[in-house]
DNA sequence: CGATTTTGACCCGCGC
DNA sequence: GCGCGGGTCAAAATCG
């Protein structure tokens, strides 16, 4: 492929529907001290990150200002093509973009529903094909969860976010040497996946995308290791229902790198997005509200100058 | 031995 | 209609 797609993170042709992304970069290692051991120190881990005091950074850091909220509220399925599409699309610098739909909520039940209607579509297989993977429902629409991601630095592909994941399915990237991981949440009855997968770009950089919304608290064998850490992940469904939870939310932003003079950042159309102003890209990330998401993460996690 | 990961097959939606 | 790519399943392998 021509060019260097820096800024292409993302790119969900199969989620139009999806009713919110945000990426965040973090200059982060891994929540396993030791892990932490043997990095660059100007590197933080998760912990190191959410344990951090400047939440106030953090709000000015996201520009969170409603009213300040991008002028050009671009379509969700747009934003994506604009970082999707090979990085060729430039996105406007306040690219953030807020998708109202909510209409995906019924969908963690009707997963489940899919899975007994498919396994009863395989039954009639004669047993045969067992393995055959048993097809939806026909005229079923697919509809996704409210979907988050994370741009973690990171060395680890897998990061402790508190909640026990079983990984399910891994597929190779279009584009990259690097394979994505589809994860599970292992909690009975909860539909929230994630997958993982590392920026070929930058391979420093961990992906994690969050699909869905817990429907419990954090293990409790892993409350006392990350809930501090993630106040988000002890609230409960209902709370995180809430407009503010940035599950609602499509943030696109430039790797922080860009702006840290480092020798990978480029200066093509899409890496530059966040160029034009003096801005750094955190800056420019517009939530709608950020008192969860102060909650959520301290602005420690989403940058250090080294 | 139960839980988790690996891995190839399969399904689905979409673009051509 | 076909091929591609993303996502999921589930048997086998591995792990703790």
């Amino acid at each position: 492929m021509s060019g260097e797609p820096r800024d292409v993170y993302y790119n969900d042709p199969y989620h139009d529907d999806h009713r919110g992304l945000a990426f965040f970069a973090a200059n982060s290692s891994t929540l396993t001290d030791s892990n932490l051991q043997g990095l660059d120190p100007s590197y933080m881990s998760f912990a190191e990150c959410l344990h951090g005091s400047e939440y106030n950074t953090l709000a000015r850091a996201f520009g969170l200002t409603p009213s300040s909220a991008s002028p050009a509220h671009s379509s969700v399925k747009d934003e994506q093509r604009a970082v999707g599409d090979n990085g060729e699309t430039p996105v406007t610098p306040n690219s953030s973009a807020f998708s109202s739909s909510t209409e995906a909520g019924d969908d963690e039940e009707s997963d489940n529903i899919k899975k007994e209607k498919q396994s009863i579509a395989v039954s009639e297989d004669g047993g045969e094909s067992s393995k055959k993977v048993k097809g939806k429902k026909k005229g079923e629409k697919t509809q996704r969860e409210p979907r988050f991601a994370f741009m973690t630095k990171s060395e680890v592909d897998h990061l402790e976010d508190g909640y026990r994941w079983r990984k399910y399915g891994q597929k190779a990237v279009k584009n990259s040497p690097y394979p994505r991981s589809y994860y599970r949440c292992t909690t009975q009855k909860c539909t929230v996946k994630k997958r993982v997968e590392r920026s070929f770009q930058d391979p420093s950089i961990v992906i994690t995308t969050y699909e869905g919304q817990h429907n419990h608290y954090l293990p409790a064998t892993l409350r006392g290791n990350v809930a501090g850490m993630f106040p988000a992940a002890m609230m409960t469904p209902a709370q995180m229902t809430g407009p503010s939870f940035p599950q609602e939310l499509l943030v696109q932003m430039a790797p922080f790198y860009n702006h840290s003079g480092g020798g990978t950042a480029t200066t093509n159309s899409t890496s530059s997005i966040y160029q034009q102003t003096s801005l750094t890209p955190f800056q420019q990330l517009q939530l709608p509200d950020y008192g969860l998401l102060q909650d959520m993460v301290p602005p420690t996690f989403f940058k250090r100058e080294p």
